[in-house]
DNA sequence: AAAAAAT
């Protein structure tokens, strides 16, 4: 597109016709700061007193510290500000918002009005900045003023005002990403998805008054889906609106979405649903991906065409009936004696946690190198039975009345075995190495002692405002990272001490002022905190408790030396805790320099065949992969998908929603409002799909979901456990179903193996009855 | 390849 050659030569672009028109990617920033694009423009005839920003600035401005999407900030504030609400004690302690310079020049408090939100709204009596304000209605009436859309041809990247939606949007909190913080410092909202599960309570699914991110969006915003309808309705491309039918027949949807750029062109000149196109032929390439996040989203369908099987089935394969199911049977016994309940430590003493095994049949071709997928010796650990924990209360692991009190409000009355594992020792000042299998009640088993040992060391009262933290959990996503502050925090705040997430593609001051104003605990991810530490801005040198959750993960390639890093800057013989599902002694470098004589605990008898998961494997032809998938999520439980790469979750993502099944995504490469926004959407249930890389893979909470669908198998078993581990939580039913090509069945099998499942290989078709009978349309094991 | 800092 020509737009994205304007930083080549500024005649062109100044008398470029359609360069007002903003550009896809959004060209450089510095080209031109008299262009009429450019966000420093002032158009001679007078203009609309509220500047509209095109796409181009808002490429330009995505991510910037300077933009206003501050929206994305909020959730850094949500947890210093220690909850408005009953709180009001505790404001008074924190220096007056007077003194938050940064604050003043920011487009006055739209921030808050994520705070303010529901709940903190009433409870809240004049907050004085919000007579700033542009009241709601100004808001709405600005968005009112926009020229219809009737005339725009398309809806494309030309279309200034989409670029105004956003601008506006962008000063507007993105909802989402607060709510945990509000969540944490409102026990009553406290319980909700993000915690581990636990099984005697009430399922919380879509029948709830829903929370997450749509209900500020939506009690406040005119609501999405009546702006987005109007636009649609105005684009006579899009006429079918939601009732659009068949594949065969969807209107082309080149043209309508902004972001997609040369993708979209592509698409829209193949036949849609080809059975036949290579699904990632026409991805743009790396370099020029396209920015996702303007993408509009779709509108709600009421309505969708019913999936339909026999829309193109392929039955008339040769090898079909000949290719038998894999047999299980012929394969040597995988269960040996160890690492079964019961099974006594020192009969394993010399025992892996999975077997080791021989890969020297599978270095075939490609870039698969088995030793990309060793299996590590496991570390040699603890076994607490789960027999042992019965009856047993928090208080009885040394944990004072008020954080037995919020566990209780959180919806964790008694401990789960690795929280009656770990939390002893952690109290005793032990480094500690914990095991226990996904959806287990990690973060309370190293979250409520951390919080208990930094009250005991002299911490809730003297809370000086120059007080350092004290305490530092890391998480290797910001979404984990949050997930993890939603229960620390009321657990920290029970016993009045603050947290705080540190996390990048946020604006960083208002983590930079919480810091300032002094916090106990931070939760975050390593950049950002080395970034802080780097700025002089942020020091660790008081933090005795470090949390690495996730632990084997950040210490794979790319993380391991930041964290190793960060860590030095922590105290020295500071306590550390390593957590994880699938812990290994790829954790040793860091074990050998942090944890001098850790212990190791883990739970007996979590393996997988005691698991609630289902464990399937389709053998698929590579271009049914989106029919197939398209039928096993058209669904309704929630299900998440995971690709390995962002471009072709998106792409997916886009493919389901075409295909009348709303689903959203979860990828690096939208901006972090957006990626919390999609994730609440599911959890919210607002949708029931969400296709993520693997940024969603490890730790990530969401309830009921009952499958997980994985278009592109994994490399790592580990990977495949932690994807697993997203569904069949608190003991629940949950279905895996792995899409693969015939080539790479034997080398599923192996990981398969490492990761000591037991799964059907199935050949599968779009259409297959099969395919539906996983996705729960029909009794499955039948 | 993804993730994690911006730029």
């Amino acid at each position: 597109m020509s737009n994205n050659h304007n930083s080549s030569g500024r005649t062109a672009k100044n008398y470029d016709p359609s360069y007002a028109k903003g550009g896809s990617k959004g060209g450089p920033k510095g080209a031109g700061s008299r262009a009429p694009g450019h966000r420093g423009h002032r158009p001679e005839e007078g203009g609309p007193k509220k500047a509209r920003w095109n796409a181009d600035e808002r490429a330009a401005r995505a991510g910037g510290n300077d933009r206003p999407a501050y929206g994305n900030d909020r959730p850094a504030r949500g947890n210093d500000r220690p909850s408005y609400g009953s709180d009001r004690g505790a404001r008074s302690e924190r220096p007056s918002y007077g003194d938050r310079a940064p604050r003043t020049d920011r487009p006055a408090y739209n921030n808050d009005r994520g705070n303010d939100r529901g709940n903190d709204r009433g409870e809240r009596p004049s907050y004085g900045a919000r007579s700033e304000r542009p009241s709601y209605g100004a808001d709405r009436g600005a968005r009112s003023e926009r020229p219809s859309y009737g005339d725009r041809p398309q809806r494309g990247n030309d279309r200034p005002s989409y670029g105004s939606d956003r601008g506006a949007r962008s000063e507007r909190p993105s909802y989402n990403n607060d709510r945990g913080n509000d969540r944490g410092a409102r026990p009553a909202y406290g319980q909700g998805s993000e915690r581990p599960a636990y099984g005697d309570r009430p399922q919380r699914g879509n029948d709830r008054p829903s929370y997450g991110s749509d209900r500020g969006a939506r009690s406040e915003r005119p609501s999405y889906n009546n702006d987005r309808g109007n636009d649609r309705g105005a684009r006579p491309a899009y006429g079918q609106g939601s009732e659009r039918p068949a594949y065969g027949d969807r209107p082309q949807r080149g043209n309508d979405r902004p972001s997609y750029g040369s993708d979209r062109g592509a698409r829209s000149e193949r036949p849609a649903y080809d059975a036949n196109r290579n699904d990632r032929g026409d991805r743009p390439a790396y370099g020029q991906r396209p920015s996702y996040n303007d993408r509009p989203q779709r509108p709600e369908r009421t309505e969708r065409p019913a999936y339909n099987a026999d829309r193109a089935p392929r039955k008339d394969f040769a090898d079909r009936a000949d290719r038998p199911r894999r047999n299980f049977d012929e394969r040597p016994p995988r269960r040996d004696n160890f690492d079964r309940p019961g099974f006594q430590k020192s009969d394993r003493s010399d025992s892996s946690f999975y077997p080791k095994r021989d890969f020297s049949g599978t270095a075939g071709k490609g870039h698969f190198t088995p030793q990309d997928d060793v299996v590590l010796e496991r570390l040699e650990a603890e076994a607490i039975q789960a027999s042992d924990v019965v009856g047993m209360s928090f208080g009885d692991l040394g944990l004072g009345g008020n954080i037995v009190a919020a566990l209780a409000e959180l919806g964790a009355p008694s401990p789960f075995p690795i929280q009656a594992a770990t939390i002893p020792d952690v109290l005793a000042g032990k480094d500690v190495l914990g095991r226990g299998k996904t959806g287990s009640g990690k973060t309370i088993a190293f979250g409520a002692p951390l919080v208990e040992k930094l009250m005991e060391n002299g911490g809730g009262k003297k809370r000086a405002m120059s007080r350092k933290p004290r305490a530092l959990i890391l998480a290797p996503t910001r979404e984990l990272a949050l997930q993890i502050d939603r229960t620390v925090q009321p657990i920290a705040r029970s016993v009045g001490l603050f947290t705080t997430q540190i996390y990048g593609g946020v604006p960083q001051h208002r983590q930079v002022g919480a810091l300032q104003r002094g916090v106990d605990i931070i939760v975050g991810t390593p950049g950002r905190i080395e970034d802080l530490i780097n700025q002089g801005r942020l020091d660790l040198s008081q933090v005795t408790i470090t949390v690495l959750d996730e632990a084997d993960h950040m210490c794979d390639l790319g993380f391991l030396e930041p964290v190793q890093r960060i860590l030095r800057e922590t105290a020295d013989g500071g306590q550390k805790l390593l957590f994880s599902a699938t812990l290994d002694k790829g954790v040793a470098a860091l074990v050998k320099e942090f944890l001098p004589s850790p212990s190791v605990h883990e739970v007996a008898g979590e393996d997988q065949a005691s698991s609630t998961i289902d464990h399937r494997v389709l053998l698929i032809e590579q271009r049914d992969k989106t029919r197939i998938i398209e039928q096993l999520a058209d669904r309704d439980g929630k299900t998440l998908v995971f690709a390995r790469t962002r471009a072709f979750a998106e792409q997916l993502a886009d493919q389901l929603d075409d295909a009348g099944i709303p689903a959203v995504s979860l990828h690096g490469d939208l901006n972090q409002a957006r990626r919390t926004r999609n994730l609440a959407q599911l959890t919210s249930g607002r949708v029931s799909v969400l296709v993520a890389t693997d940024v969603a893979a490890r730790g990530i909470h969401v309830d009921d979901i009952d499958l997980v669908i994985q278009a592109d198998a994994p490399d790592e078993y580990k990977t495949y456990l932690h994807r697993a581990g997203r569904t069949g939580r608190a003991g629940k039913q949950g279905t895996v179903v792995t899409l693969i090509p015939k080539q790479r069945q034997r080398r599923m099998a192996e990981l398969l193996e490492r990761a000591e499942i037991e799964a059907d290989f199935v050949q599968a078709f779009p259409g297959d009855a099969l395919v539906s009978q996983i996705a729960g349309h029909a009794p499955a094991n039948a």
